[in-house]
DNA sequence: CTGAAAGCGCTTACAG
DNA sequence: CTGAAAGCGCTTACAG
């Protein structure tokens, strides 16, 4: 990189001190600086293409405007889109992210952790790519922190999260409103903080229609994984009339089957995704309705909590939990509304 | 954050000048230092729970060891293995990277390498979600810059690319070895170098093989796109026995028709993608035959390159072109292999 | 109204 | 063998 102009450079130039420079460039020229040299020195500043190196900024104020991202992307990796409005906000407010990813690794992260505090990081998002417990290592209690996807199980950080058991329980509601009764309810990850709430939700909102509640099928968390339960699920006796998949390429896979057994949609099976977020379930023909985690809405959101105490205000902590709302498309429909219709056979 | 201790607090508690400690601390104490005072420093700096703080090195050594990234995430985003391996490889070096997006709006662009710019980054990487021209502003010529899954027109910066062209040949080939002769083409983007360079690889394999080049149909980058696309060209006159895709998310959907037209893969029709990246097509049933954008390995080769020349190699300009190798799964068959198999009527 | 000094936290010549 | 000084590039009191 050519060498850039300093402030000292800019000072030479406009015959002046470097104070001065800084006061002009800083708004605080007015009653400390004549009109003159304040003119000399912004157009000094202008022909040498002057910015003031970030780094000295940092070393004198002790801020870096700098915020470390720890994540752990698994298998399908951490939403793009919440990184996308995390990178637009923070740089709405010239703060910039340092990304990490552990690997799901608690030395890795740590060592990461130190990294970032020795690069002087003003605060720490920890994003996790499904909803899930995180208990935050020390470091993370005196540092502004915010929990992007996770919750601390002892509430001592504040946290941004989706509400999932309303998710499940809205899949629930559109099938249940359409009439029905016997609902196949594919899972992935069935361990995870994140499915079991879903699954909650889903099996309270049959038990308060009066409903069976749905037993989760295990199935994992891929299109073929989808595709196999959805096999299953749909060829044994009494098949549901609709299926509630957790996650997205399980409602592939299980409109992909659906395809292979003639089922059409909705007519002879509804489906409703409780993700959309990789744009696949949505655009599958008849596109899919889908419960939708706004992940943008709550990275902005994370960022924004972040910003606030960074910027002087009170470090309560707050639990910030965002309702996910149905999208209806055209993949529910009534039960047994085309009687005569049977499945082809394979 | 809790004040940390300076190598002045590490100093004072061990008796000795703050030269001293830093110089025992960088492993030049030998020679310099007596041996007890050295042992003194490094209990100190134990005890203190010490690390010297990076902004105030880079400001003295004028290097942060961060390397700015800008990418432009688009539709489907840029690969998550290309951000994970870079990451990785980046912090073996111990280098950090500060990622930002432009939104694919060169205004934007140019403010944040201005940003980048006085935040003091090392070098530049600038990364692509699919193949396309870049023409690198002019700060990225100064600045040490690699350019990853795009190429300077004029040659001027470094790249790491896949040969897409290539990648084209190997899933044409594939079904020309099985016998295919009617191939349909199915492309998103049909605007974009990275499109027409697997169009043209398809097309040399064929005129190669004495096969009529496929005529590209213009679909769309996603599932509905392909799903459209694969039903009008499966239910023309004289269909392909096979079908190539160039997006991962235009061969989902193709797999989606071939079910709901009861098509058998590979036994009534053979699928390949240019694209697994998103690990859709693997997981499909059957696993689609797909060719292999090495992200991981692009995105290392990219970082490496970067460092070497922080490290101090000559400025040479390097184009890395990545093979693409084909992952042989289970969705090519010979065609008209049971020629009493009719497709079902829809 | 303006310039010289101090200091953020480091490391590296340079005296002693 | 060790400490005092200079300097990376900035801004903010503090003298004049």
């Amino acid at each position: 990189m050519a060498r850039r102009a300093t402030a000292q450079d800019v000072a030479d130039l406009a015959g002046v001190s470097r104070s001065a420079v800084s006061l002009v460039l800083n708004g605080r020229g007015a009653g400390n600086i004549s009109e003159e040299k304040q003119k000399a020195v912004r157009a000094a500043a202008a022909q040498l293409d002057y910015t003031p190196n970030a780094v000295a900024l940092s070393l004198r104020s002790r801020r870096t405007r700098t915020l470390g991202v720890l994540t752990w992307p698994g298998v399908v990796g951490f939403s793009q889109t919440m990184l996308h409005r995390a990178l637009r906000k923070a740089g709405e407010h010239s703060y910039l992210l340092l990304v990490m990813d552990t690997d799901d690794d608690a030395e890795v992260e740590r060592r990461q952790l130190d990294t970032l505090r020795d690069r002087q990081v003003d605060g720490f998002l920890v994003v996790s790519p499904a909803l899930a417990h995180y208990r935050p290592p020390e470091v993370l209690h005196s540092t502004p922190t915010v929990l992007l996807n996770c919750l601390d199980p002892d509430g001592a950080v504040s946290s941004v999260t989706p509400d999932e058991v309303q998710a499940g329980q809205r899949a629930a509601e559109v099938l249940l409103r359409h009439g029905h009764r016997r609902i196949g309810l594919l899972v992935g990850d069935p361990g995870s903080l994140q499915s079991r709430l879903r699954v909650a939700g889903v099996q309270q909102a049959a038990t308060a229609a009066g409903v069976e509640p749905p037993q989760p099928v295990v199935a994992g968390r891929n299109i073929d994984d989808g595709a196999r339960a959805a096999r299953a699920v749909l060829s044994g006796p009494e098949p549901p009339t609709a299926l509630v998949c957790t996650h997205e390429r399980l409602a592939v896979g299980a409109a992909l089957v659906a395809a292979e057994l003639g089922l059409r949609v909705p007519q002879d099976l509804s489906l409703v995704s409780l993700e959309d977020g990789e744009r696949l379930t949505s655009r599958l023909d008849p596109p899919m309705t889908t419960v939708h985690r706004p992940d943008g809405a709550m990275a902005e959101q994370a960022v924004g909590l972040l910003l606030e105490r960074l910027g002087g205000a009170s470090p309560e902590i707050r639990r910030m939990v965002f309702s996910c709302p149905l999208r209806e498309r055209a993949s529910v429909g009534c039960p047994g509304r085309a009687p005569g219709v049977l499945p082809r056979p394979r």
